[in-house]
DNA sequence: CCGTAAGCGAGACGGTACGTCCCGTCTTGAG
DNA sequence: CTCAAGACGGGACGTACCGTCTCGCTTACGG
């Protein structure tokens, strides 16, 4: 998948450089999405640390700025390239990568923001799910469709307006 | 498209929902992204109204409802996802997607951005570009992996937030 | 058909070749067998001169000769071959070709082959049929499958060979 | 082939006659001719049967009649009408044919010729290859042509007439 | 002498078959 | 027994021609 663009990982192709038959791939995986997404959970595996005693601003703006670097550094980017593809035609890419990514990782991200509403640094009126949004959509959004270049600077200044607003204090 | 879920939507059935032989097909548009693309294109064309003289806040505010608007109400949702998918392996389709929708669309909202800095509706020190995005992405990112409903609620409350920040005022 | 092989000579290229419209074409011949046929039939149309008054021997030297003549010298052998190819799964061009071009050229030589027997020259319990074919079927057999060369002394022996039999005379 | 003539042997009928994918077709022939050829190799391949200690005489005879039989009573008359068109514009097919059907038919008659002419049964003056076209002309010209029947007592007279030549003995 | 209709080039069209690629399943043979 | 290797039935790909059709242009004929 990295070496010859997304479209180049056949199944076929998969087993080939694996040295392995294709059946033995689907024994332990029913589709190349799941492969992709075993793949892409392992590359990212060592990205969720976050420090303990943070502020939640703080938190949000690590959260961010590393899932630029897991995109942009590692193999995950790729393959979550390849994976948003394939869930849009394919339920079951598209359930799996909700539970297995983005719902716990959402519940974490939930959390911090419940904690900084509690602790007074965040208005308490939010619709915490849309906060969530708000701090990753800017990352995914670049990463699908390549308009802006996808970097931590990028990140960074996206929490800082999410934080502090985009409109003029009066 | 619509009938069998996207990934029914192969250039024979095209051709047969058409009545239409294949090399037709291929003499107007070169692969089935373009198709879709010109489908996508037409499904959203009269979707760029924006009222004259609007506040920049309102006019985000409405950029917003009205692509949850184009993509929930019309094809041109499943099309934006199958265009996003195909994307993501062709570089022709992310290419004619970024020049024939985002950047025409993200110049209007530059300007719409800009006019609110000059007025004094928006700060002084933004990243127009991340700004642009802040708008957009979240409609984008709840389209293509449906972890949350998208809906034009969402869309009027990730703008506030995006507005007025999500940072407790001191 | 000359320039590109057999397989080359489409309609489409024959109405691009002759600077003509397909459908040009169509109003003038059914199919592209038909074209060839007609190609064929000029092509071989001065090839029918055989000498008043010659012995029936001389005049099957001369017609197998002259088919050879008529095949390695001009478009017809390529023509020919065409023809032979399209009248195997064509029945309205093997029809076509028995009736225009055989049937006249087989009643010419059924004719030679009576005044021989008439005259004496020849045996009077030939089966002509079989006679006709004996003069004509090497220089076809040789022009389509290519096994030996086709050239007028072999078409010069065939026929010494047919008349005066192969078997040894006690 | 022998259902719906040979126009309706493409390579996706034989696939789907077959029950199996066009890609194991392909596998395993080059083309449709290949095809052919094999079939006809197979249905050709106990047709070979010649006494020992036959005369010349009668061994051509039967060499006549038996491909006259080959090619009326089975499947390997239409398989060689096929390949005869095929040949016309495909040179893998002439040569194959060449190759594997006609040159060591070609050889035995060959050697019953020169057995033939050495025990004075045939003339010593022979074109060898002129005569083993004119054992075999005929019936491949009556079955490519179809002008007249083509039956065994069609290829015994031929073979007679080659025999004793038709020319009166004075 | 010009307006108009016929004739034709060009090629778009609905279709069929091509030969290829990859899918997901099944079979085989070596370790 | 397991597994690599890969054959297999299947389906879509993108291409080449088929035979039909609709366009405009041009050309020459009749008013």
């Amino acid at each position: 998948m990295m070496e010859g663009g997304l479209s180049a990982a056949t199944m076929e192709a998969i087993a080939a450089r694996a040295g392995v038959g294709k059946a033995t791939i689907y024994k332990w995986w029913p589709s190349r999405g799941a492969v992709a997404l075993e793949g892409f959970m392992v590359s990212a595996a060592d990205s969720w640390s976050l420090p303990e005693g943070a502020s939640a601003s703080e938190a949000l703006r690590l959260l961010a700025t590393s899932a630029v670097r897991l995109f942009v550094d590692t193999p995950a980017g790729q393959l979550m390239r390849s994976l948003a593809a394939d869930a849009q035609s394919q339920p079951e890419i598209a359930l799996a990568l909700r539970e297995q990514w983005f719902r716990p990782r959402r519940a974490v991200v939930v959390e911090i923001i419940r904690q900084g509403i509690e602790n007074g640094e965040l208005r308490a009126d939010l619709d915490v799910a849309a906060t969530v949004d708000l701090v990753f959509a800017p990352v995914y959004y670049r990463l699908l469709f390549s308009h802006e270049p996808l970097d931590e600077e990028f990140a960074t200044r996206s929490i800082e307006h999410v934080l502090h607003g985009i409109a003029a204090r009066e």
